[in-house]
DNA sequence: TATGAATGAGCATTCATTCAT
DNA sequence: AATGAATGAATGCTCATTCAT
């Protein structure tokens, strides 16, 4: 029936291991993250995450993609809901940051994977497709509010790789700096480019 | 003389090992940055890195130092010669930029290092400090603008890590996107934030 | 009745696995025959080989076992059929090339066995005596010729280790080079021999 | 100067772990020889091999082409000395055996090597060409006589294969058969040979 | 000062075997 | 009888560091 039949005790050792490989990535960094870590947060021998993986690179593999899936589930609906491209983009900021409310430590392991994991010889490293991918989404709301003249004339692309960025910039600071406060920093995010992108009053 | 008196041939070898490591970092990231591929490269023996730094991470330290260092020289004058707040904002958003357009590889060491040198059990890693100065500095220049009523009431903070985040997500475009325009995207960039950060007209 | 008594199936799963274990001995080689390989071939889970046969050095043998079965029931009855010692030594080397004719793989499978399964401290290899057999029954054959005075006056073991170790070079003709002509070597090896042999006209 | 300059100390440690290979090779066994028990022998430790040799495929490498060159050393001289195929079908048996006699170990090693490492999913194996290259060599001497008429109309493959095997068949013997006379089973094996090549009389 | 040889801990991976269901 | 999940030991490899020369 499901795409790729598995055991009921198979998908929950998948989702157990994927779950405590996403604690290691968040609490101790891509770096520290071994399979031993992994197995040994898991009370289970390293060899059973070969078993059910193949390797530390399918596991990865599992947790971005997991972790992907959830985001993805939480904010495109959202962004989908709203009337125009102003509210859409506040949408966007507003899922991004309520993802990394909710989700935290997905959010963490997540961005650990995509920023550490190593290409060859300098190249883009594995995951650079999915910042792309966000990049093109954020276009898309940009592209939007463009054709409805709800906003001025700016390069989308720069447009959209800088409110990326400012996106991207808050993981760092829930992760160390204890005074940072998210709400109000999503309302000044949206103020910010609400601002940023308004055709001139 | 110096602080840490050294002979000339010292500093010279330093010099040429720093070289050399900024080197491999931006070519071949910070995961392929060993120090035989550091000594390959100098044509020197690995040994040698360990006498002249104590040890890699020593070394490391050396390179952040000294790229902090060029960074430093090369954007606090053009921010100071401004006399507005808002000319100082488009004077760090443009020296960043000129830092990258005229450093691109002590750059893309300096973003190697510091995103990937792990912290100890996910701790802040090392040079998170550096980040923050970033920040600090940045904060200083909006504070001003507040004084001055040439900006209008945003947080602070808020607003000074958004600034850093849309400007480090430059040096991966830089890296590995090969459609990126720089000068376009300085000038967006600017406009940006100055439409962010101004007084309501 | 039979020694071991086994139900049907048991004996049919016995008989699936030797099967499996043959073809992938054959086809990927002694280094790559795993249980876990054999039991996908066979489709059932690696569990049920350990429990059928104890575990993998029980499976080889058995394979082993059941191939010099088949190989025994085809080329004894030849020799034996011989009235002269020159017709027995013929029909032993074109008993063996038939052998390899009629059953590639089991063939192939026996090799990867006997010459890839590892003794204790580079001792003999558990295999080794199979060998010692085959040069016994060759011996067999070569001590009635000169009993019979068909054959001159060689040193018999000398002969035989010869004429099987010319034998055993045919598998791994017959594996890899594809221009070889079996039918063509088998009469050049009875040429050969029958020369080698016969007392001196 | 030399093809590959190196270090005087590096040649010797290259040729120290060299005849610890063939030294384990040969008295424990292929898939006894692993880089932990070479490294015991020599009384180093594991990472040694790998700073020399890169890894172990390319010890195993250096440990064929060491023994080939030594055996290429050895018996090339003698049959190329020799006036009349006949003598060089000689030369080249007595070789062979001779190599065995002096360079027992080294023989077993490359044996191990030759027969154990294996190729990709039931390919060739790496060292196949090296059999390959053997038999190459046996069908120009057995064409040298054909040449001259000193043999008879036999198909040169065929024999080459069957000699080469006849001579593969003595390690195993030198191995594990205590009775195996080599001098004995030299004169044996020259006599074969030559009764089955010779032309007619 | 500089070399390069050597170390040793840490890593992912493979695989025969065991065992509860 | 059969499953497949789990184990744990063994292997080859990488790399920062140390040290005698």
């Amino acid at each position: 029936m499901s795409p790729k039949s598995r055991t009921f005790i198979e998908q929950a050792r998948r989702a157990q291991i994927i779950a405590c490989a996403v604690e290691v990535l968040a609490d101790q960094g891509y770096a520290h993250t071994t399979l031993a870590r992994i197995a040994e947060q898991a009370k289970i021998s390293t060899g059973v995450i070969s078993y059910h993986f193949g390797g530390k690179k399918q596991l990865i593999e599992a947790v971005v993609a997991e972790v992907a899936r959830v985001a993805t589930d939480l904010m495109v609906p959202r962004i989908l809901a709203q009337s125009t491209a102003s509210d859409g983009l506040r949408a966007y900021i507003e899922g991004n940051m309520e993802f990394m409310r909710l989700h935290r430590k997905p959010l963490l392991a997540l961005v650990e994977v995509i920023t550490h994991t190593p290409g060859e010889e300098g190249g883009p490293g594995p995951y650079a497709a999915q910042a792309e991918v966000a990049i093109a989404d954020l276009e898309k709301v940009l592209g939007w509010g463009k054709r409805t003249g709800e906003f001025r004339d700016f390069d989308q692309r720069s447009m959209a790789i800088s409110i990326r960025g400012a996106i991207d910039a808050v993981p760092g600071r829930l992760l160390h700096d204890p005074g940072f406060d998210l709400d109000l920093h999503t309302r000044e995010l949206v103020t910010l480019f609400t601002l940023a992108t308004r055709r001139d009053p």
